[in-house]
DNA sequence: AACCAGGACGTGA
DNA sequence: TCACGTCATGGT
């Protein structure tokens, strides 16, 4: 079995499925960390289940740029609220209202215009599926955005890459310390079957590692995958 | 009381 | 291409 499997079975195992992408009304379990949702649904790969909640994780999937999950949902459940989680009801939202709204998620008038400018793109969308060049095109849409859009929004199995994954993989020795997003995404792709489960529960799996281990330095202290598993090659 | 958070964009080498 | 500054609120 190659090593990215042997990674991704080390960690399941330890944390168990995740259960992403969070949503403020769903069936799950396991609650997020503010407690006021049951964001997690472990197992249930169902979600989205409408319209509605595809819109939500593309609204989440901005509003995380950079920025801790509790924050986002403080700003999510504000624009509930207001009754504005969908793209018609953001449409006619002010943008002064909107800032408003999602100010505890940081950077809120930049994350204010990405929001109306993906809004208008999703309901050009009319339904159909985006592509990825087609998100990269949307202003404040960059790789990651796109693939989380497209990987937990759309279930279009395509890895998603965060600064956590170069993280712990240039730990690792899986990849340089410097490789490019794009990279890495397909060290990935090559080295996994494409699945869309597995795609999912990888990189909420990495993120719930790394929140344990490569939050603060030195990274990757108490990490038990570098004891088990060690590439010499880069570093 | 710094440091960081599930990044992206604009700019200048 | 690529490194670097900027954007902003709130945890820890």
């Amino acid at each position: 079995m190659n090593l990215l499997k042997r990674v991704y079975n080390i960690l399941l195992k330890k944390y168990g499925f995740q259960g992403w992408w969070p949503l403020l009304d769903c069936n799950g379990t396991n609650p997020t960390k503010t407690g006021l949702i049951k964001g997690y649904h472990p197992k249930d790969y169902s979600y989205p289940g409408n319209n509605k909640q595809r819109f939500e994780i593309c609204i989440g999937a901005i509003l995380t740029q950079n920025t801790s999950w509790p924050q986002v949902e403080k700003a999510l459940l504000n624009i509930k609220g207001l009754k504005a989680l969908t793209p018609q009801a953001i449409k006619k939202l002010s943008l002064e209202k909107l800032k408003q709204a999602i100010k505890p998620a940081g950077y809120f008038n930049q994350k204010a215009r990405k929001i109306k400018e993906f809004t208008d793109f999703y309901l050009s969308l009319k339904n159909r599926v985006p592509t990825r060049e087609e998100l990269l095109n949307v202003w404040g849409i960059g790789p990651e955005t796109a693939d989380s859009i497209l990987l937990y929004a759309f279930k279009v199995p395509t890895f998603v890459v965060d600064a956590y994954t170069r993280r712990i993989f240039s730990k690792l020795g899986f990849i340089k310390k410097h490789a490019s997003y794009e990279e890495i995404k397909k060290l990935f792709e090559n080295n996994l079957e494409k699945d869309l489960k597995l795609y999912q529960e990888y990189h909420s799996l990495i993120v719930e590692h790394a929140k344990r281990h490569y939050s603060k330095k030195p990274y990757g202290k108490n990490d038990l995958l570098l004891k088990v598993i060690k590439i010499k090659r880069f570093k």
